[in-house]
DNA sequence: GTCTATAGTCGGATAGAC
DNA sequence: GTCTATCCGACTATAGAC
């Protein structure tokens, strides 16, 4: 602990004469710092003291509006799932919009490339999103489902995915509920999110320090690619 | 908590007159023990009583022999990279035989598929792997390197990836350092880990209760289809 | 080498002033 | 709504008997 930091807390005014707004700024600023440490530290390695201080408020404001850890971790589930969605919702309208109109293979192809681009740009390019991503993938890693993997995967996981699959199960020629279908769906977006579970395995591997810039722009084509190899795939066993 | 379980820690004697091997026999149980609960619930999760009483020992013991928590954890990551080394090993040794004598293409692909298909067969169906890959899987995560990260790099993820780095390279008519090799064997290994890192998130959509049988064959059959997928890609853009 | 008992620390939750 | 002060439980690590 180098400096002494004493009441350097954000400042947090902004209500004219009223107190307005005051609550919900806190709340969402807890919200927020409280998804980055969670995705860095995990549930347990996370003290609700350090989330607090780094939101400039106190482990009872916590309390006050979450009614606890568990339930602040719960908060963070629900907010990080809508917001992700919100983030690829256009994406999943336009996929959806080709379903409709029963667009050509190559269409659909590139539009699963195109969701899937734009997963990778958010999970290291923002800011945000970097921790967010380790949140989601911490739930994920449970044996157990837990209360919080309920929630990320229904508003944030079904939706995305359903899409995918449609999508997957037109251009294989299959029906949705194939395993193939969802096997190859999972594989897709595993391959991704493997760079950011094993971010230090890569980086290493790569000799890399991050991904950004060319090197982004290489991975981002590389994947594409798989993708368009492992749908381009012969429909050869009907199963 | 049903039964009582007094004095039911698990024998240990066997030493005929010497105090022959008792040591050993609790330490090895207690890195066993330990390496499946840091796998289950992480680090910060896992408390050192649980681990003692589930080894049937206590948590002095484990003072002991690891010097502390962390050293018991160091000592799982060490343990762990050489058990699952030794686990590929002879695959390994079987690819650099074909490397030496410059095999066909198609013979590199197989094996490929070879060393893939039994890191999913040993992740899915061996009773102890299933945690030990949480274990590796929760070590990566971290956005910082950690000790224990830097021991399961150089002892189990260097060795087994280079050799893979080497036929893929040969695979796709690229030298061993192009990013594009690096990151098409990353990708074939995160496709892979996905489903027990994602586990929850899969079975679900799967509408599966767990990977067995001829649901694990299903998957590895499809796998195995898209790492022949990615490879079979025309060396288009020499970089 | 193995155990029990305990010291010392930390984190989550609560009470109650403002 | 926001804060300080405090309680209490759980954890790691240690001391010392056997």
């Amino acid at each position: 602990m180098p400096a002494v930091r004493r009441n350097s807390r954000p400042r947090k005014q902004r209500h004219s004469s009223t107190g307005y707004a005051r609550g919900d700024d806190t709340k969402n600023r807890l919200l927020e710092i409280a998804i980055g440490v969670f995705g860095e530290s995990g549930y347990d390695g996370t003290s609700t003291r350090l989330i607090a201080s780094k939101a400039g408020a106190n482990t009872a404001a916590l309390q006050y509006y979450f009614d606890g850890k568990e339930g602040l971790y719960l908060a963070c589930a629900g907010y990080l799932a809508d917001r992700m969605l919100e983030n690829i919702q256009p994406l999943i309208a336009e996929a959806d919009k080709l379903l409709r109109e029963s667009a050509d293979r190559d269409s659909m192809i590139d539009q699963v490339c195109g969701i899937l681009d734009r997963q990778a740009v958010s999970m290291f390019g923002a800011s945000d999103a970097r921790e967010w991503v380790l949140f989601l993938a911490r739930e994920q890693i449970g044996l157990r489902p837990g209360p919080a993997f309920d929630i990320i995967y229904e508003r944030l996981t079904k939706p995305t995915t359903a899409t995918l699959v449609k999508l997957v199960s037109r251009i294989l020629d299959r029906l949705d509920d194939d395993p193939q279908v969802l096997i190859t769906v999972l594989a897709i977006i595993g391959q991704l999110m493997y760079f950011r579970i094993g971010y230090q395995t890569a980086l290493r591997m790569l000799g890399w320090q991050d991904f950004t810039g060319e090197r982004l722009d290489h991975l981002r084509s590389v994947l594409q690619q798989h993708v368009r190899a492992m749908l381009a795939a012969a429909p050869s066993s009907p199963s």
